[in-house]
Formats: structure tokens, sequence, C-alpha cells
DNA sequence: ACTTGATCTCAAGTTAAGTTGAGGTTGCAT
DNA sequence: ATGCAACCTCAACTTAACTTGAGATCAAGT
């Protein structure tokens, strides 16, 4: 009952953390901490280490990217699970997913560009008056509240 | 000797800390916070309270106001700093301060202006493969390394 | 004098995205 | 059978910008 070669899981298809960890460019602590928080979900030997399928390669690549676009480890987590059933994401489903993304890089942009533009005319003005400044006192008022980091910067 | 009104501290201008905090929108312990990192320097009572001078008002607005421009506490303390004798920004310092701090925005518009261009060029491709895609591999690696929060979005 | 609200200090918690280290186990090659 | 690299878990540390809480003191009105 083992003739055709489908379907069979050979074990190299089954790589262990080190090698994900060389293939991606990621450290080894770092795949296990995307596994805690859901990202992937390996198989295990029975000495209990981690064993990768080579789609997980592409979980993490994704990962990755979206990272690079600007996503926080959640949204990217909240993204995959919004496919059928955990699935991997394929190239249609990242059309999807990066037009979406492009709406957000879009609307930040254009956040920024405001803000650029509220400086402009208010370089020179030297108010630095809470009540006054247009920068403080913009129409949209989005100050966070609650703990935790406030603003970091990329770059 | 007391005949002139010049320069008398009146007790008017010892502002509480609770006053501070009504009229800047701060909390009380966010500027007990600032005080920590070197921002703000009060002057105490006999019974160690801390008292305000107006002109701590402004070095707050400034801070807020910077802020909201995306500088981090520690750039702020810097720009400040940079006065001579530590002083109190006013209008000339604040043009010199945010013509900087334009720089810096337009810096990051141009930033996620390429991203969303190579995003743009991807949608569609599908390859979601580190070795081929064209946002995870730019010219320019900026991977930071060493531990703490990586890329805090704002918004 | 007394009470009440405002302050004080200092330690510990929060979030994000990981890193670092201790102490112990596995798996593969010889 | 043995050696050793690779793996395991779990706890604690990192940064930024604060918050929360405990336990104590201050200031001002009655």
């Amino acid at each position: 009952m083992q003739r055709s070669m489908a379907k069979t899981l050979s074990s190299r298809d089954l790589i262990p953390i080190g090698e994900m960890a060389r293939r991606t460019g990621l450290s080894v602590s770092a795949i296990r901490f995307y596994e805690g928080k859901g990202l992937i979900e390996p198989v295990r030997t029975s000495g209990n280490q981690r064993r990768f399928l080579r789609s997980d390669l592409r979980r993490v690549s994704f990962i990755l990217i979206a990272q690079q676009l600007g996503l926080t480890l959640g949204e990217i987590d909240e993204a995959m699970r919004t496919l059928p059933h955990g699935r991997t994401p394929t190239a249609r489903d990242w059309r999807v997913i990066s037009a979406a993304i492009r709406d957000r890089i879009e609307g930040r942009i254009a956040e920024m560009e405001r803000m650029r533009d509220r400086l402009d005319g208010c370089i020179g003005c030297g108010c630095l008056s809470l009540e006054k400044c247009a920068i403080y006192n913009p129409d949209d008022q989005l100050s966070s509240k609650g703990p935790g980091p406030r603003t970091v910067l990329v770059g």
C-alpha cells in the first residue's frame, strides 16, 4: 500500500528549527516566538523537537514581508486567520491581502503629508501654545491611551 | 527694597503639579516622568512638593508638539539641550528645530512611497519567496538588531 | 486641631518583538 | 555505545513611554 509516491511525508520535508533559521534569516528564538504567537504550528518528533513543513517556509516569508510593510505580528496573524481554514497564503490570497495593505500605506502617507503641511503653516509662527497650535490641535484627536510604547518610529 | 513689582516671584507663578496636569492635558504621572527624564526641572517647596514656573508650561507645550511630530522624548531632550543654556525654546529656536523636523518627515514620506511602489510592482506576482521578493529584498538592508520593540506604528 | 484632597517616593506592570541564559534532553554519526 | 551539536523549556531582560498602587506626607480650609 505504499507504492505511489503521492502524499508520503518523506523525512526530507521535515525541517528542523536550525535549518528554518538558516533558510529564513530569522533567529531560532524568533521562530519559537512566532510559534508561541500562533503564527506557525510545527509538528513534533517523538522527542519533542519541532519539525517544520515546506509550507511553513512560505508562511514565514509572508510574515517577514508583511512586517517590512509595517504590519504588527497581531495584524499579520489576523490577516492569515482571515484565510479559509488558516491556510498558508497563496498568490491569490496575497493579491487580496496586499491590496488591503496598500490602502493602509496610502493612508499613512496622507496622514504624514497633512502633518507636514501643518508644520509648514506653523514654522515661523512660534506660537508654541497648546491653545492655539495647529499641530497640537488638529481636527482628528488620536491620543492613544493606556500603557505601552507611544510612538516608536522606524528607520 | 520690595517696591517695584519686577522679578518678584509671586506665589501665583508657582504652579503645583495638579494644575500643570489640568492645563496641559497630561496626567500627573506623565509630568513626573518627564521630570525624571530631565525634560523639566521644577523647584520644590519646603515640604518637597513640586512647583512649576510658567515657562514650564511652554516647555511642556514644546514637548507635546514635538511628540505629535514623531520625535521621541530622547530626541526632544536632545533638541532642547542644543539650545544655549538649556533655555526654554523661543519662537526663533522653534523655527530652527521645526525645519529640521520637516526634513525628517519628508524623508519618512519618501520611504513609505518607495515601499508603496515596490508593493505595487509586487501585487499579483505572488512570488512570496524570500529569495525573489522585491519587498523583502530591497537595496537598503535596515534590519535593526537587538532587543526592544521592532516596529510600532502610530495611528 | 482636624480632616480631606493633593502630593510625595518607589516598585512593579504594560506592549511589542524579541534576546539571553540556565539547566536539561535528542538525534545522528562514529 | 558514546560524544557532541542541536534541540528543548522557562524565566528574566530589553526599549519606550507611561500607568498603577502602596504607604506616607503636605497644605489648606473649618
